[in-house]
RNA sequence: AGAGAGGUGGCCGAGUGGUCGAAGGCGCACGCCUGGAAAGUGUGUAUACCCCAAAAGGGUAUCGAGGGUUCGAAUCCCUUCCUCUCUGCCA
């Protein structure tokens, strides 16, 4: 969420910088602003009335005590007035402020000035890539081929116990799953972050924490009876540790890890792109998360990328890294790097991590703060990235490592799996 | 799920209608003391919002949350959430 002092303060420079997401915000902004002075007036108003009752009280209250009974019930009946006004003012106020804040979840995060301009995913940037693209004989097969013909995945199974998208990994398909969970949880440890497991529930005031609610309702899976909603990604239980969280300037940086599954409704998803691995309702993905210096957390972020990066190089996959438009940026997001693993057998790019800046957007939901040198609280800066997301990987995987005789692995997996191919 | 207890500041903990944003302790910060440290000692130490160009200063709200009673609520009433203990069930 953007603060309200900052859309005061530098409201034209917002509505350009919202117009890479193709959207228009001189309106949204000025009924914003417009709602801040009623807001603000309310309150004054409101103050000044609770401030006399306060001192009418008092009065009362001493002279009670000195027994002038009759002074007293004289006071009293000027409260009488100001406790209907400041009941009303006090109404007027919780609607105002309650308007504004549905008005501030609307308005998605300020674009970095990196963000490209456009509309759609065909607009974003490529600004890295890597590795070879195998060539593979005419046989080869796509991972949901491969799958089916060396038994490590059933798709069907999972439509029989869950549905569509709930795949079962079998024998040296479910080894590989772990052998590469545990394989990037390594590799983030390595690379400093803290391993951590959290809950793959949480509640209503986390989603609105990370910005999966109010917008993305639809997109979680949500548990009426208890109220409680399916992680979509570990963002959400991790981030969410920092709610109401005021940190000193030396517990910078916070870096942790941490493998969950992740569960989404994908509604209004369907067609070719779906297939197999590409698109579930349920996979694993071990998280990076990151909470820094607003100073550092550009730092940070080229950090978390060359991460990623390493770990692709060191799994073989030929990857691209594309820099986000406008028009594809993610609601909370100031500057998102997408990686992408590209499946020779479907001749496509597979998105497998997303790495986010949000800068002050979900600490300002989050109320996530840190005491600066003057000791003034100041909002910090969320990151994250998938390091990795595992089905896409494995699909690239499948279909890169393909031979005539099997599967290979990845050298660097085979001491975690204890295989070294798949046939 | 049933019965009971309870939610107070960074932490512990007092406080059952008035001058309580809240005693006391711990912790923390700064100072004094010391050759240095400890001990001792003094001062300070919540958050958000509003007014003010800013600073200074002032105001309002907050004792889990929401509502009510009252001139006045941490304290009384209602609703709700959460935690703990016992019983039940269970990995």
């Amino acid at each position: 969420m953007l603060q309200i002092q900052t859309i005061r303060d530098r409201k034209d420079e917002i509505i350009l910088a919202l117009g890479k997401r193709n959207i228009d915000a001189q309106t949204l902004l000025d009924h914003v602003l417009q709602l801040d002075e009623k807001r603000r007036a309310t309150q004054t108003k409101l103050d000044t009335l609770l401030a006399e009752s306060n001192i009418l009280a008092k009065e009362i209250g001493i002279l009670y005590k000195t027994g002038k009974v009759q002074e007293a019930d004289l006071l009293k009946q000027q409260t009488v007035t100001l406790k209907e006004a400041s009941k009303q003012l006090g109404e007027d106020l919780n609607t105002t402020a309650e308007e504004l804040q549905t008005l501030l979840y609307q308005i998605p995060n300020t674009p970095h000035a990196f963000v490209p301009a456009g509309t759609s995913e065909n607009d974003n940037e490529e600004i890295f890539n890597e590795g070879d693209i195998p060539v593979l004989d005419a046989a080869a097969l796509p991972h949901w081929e491969l799958a089916k013909k060396y038994d490590i995945i059933d798709f069907e199974l999972g439509v029989k116990i869950a549905g569509a998208g709930f795949p079962v990994y079998k024998g040296k398909g479910a080894r590989l799953q772990r052998a590469l969970i545990s394989y990037f949880l390594d590799k983030n440890t390595q690379a400093g972050y803290t391993e951590i497991q959290v809950p793959h529930l949480v509640n209503e005031l986390s989603g609105y924490g990370t910005g999966q609610l109010p917008d993305k309702e639809g997109q979680m899976y949500h548990i009426t009876a208890d109220d409680l909603y399916l992680i979509p990604t570990a963002e959400v239980p991790v981030t969410n540790i920092f709610r109401d969280v005021i940190l000193n300037e030396s517990d910078f940086p916070i870096t942790y890890t941490g493998y969950t599954p992740c569960f989404r409704r994908e509604a209004g998803s369907y067609g070719a792109h779906v297939r197999g691995l590409n698109r579930l309702h349920q996979f694993d993905k071990v998280e990076i998360v990151r909470v820094e210096h607003p100073s550092k957390s550009y730092e940070a972020f080229d950090g978390m990328v060359e991460h990623v990066k390493n770990i692709l190089r060191e799994l073989k996959l030929p990857y691209r890294v594309l820099r986000l438009c406008g028009g594809d940026l993610g609601f909370t997001a100031a500057l998102t790097y997408d990686f992408e693993v590209f499946s020779t057998a479907q001749n496509r790019w597979l998105e497998i991590s997303s790495v986010s800046n949000f800068e002050t957007y979900q600490a300002n939901r989050l109320k996530l703060r840190y005491k600066d040198e003057n000791g003034k609280s100041q909002l910090a800066h969320t990151l994250n990235g998938s390091s990795l997301a595992l089905p896409r990987v494995l699909a690239g995987i499948l279909e890169n490592y393909q031979t005539a005789d099997g599967i290979n692995i990845p050298e660097v997996l085979v001491p975690y799996c204890g295989f070294k191919m798949i046939d």
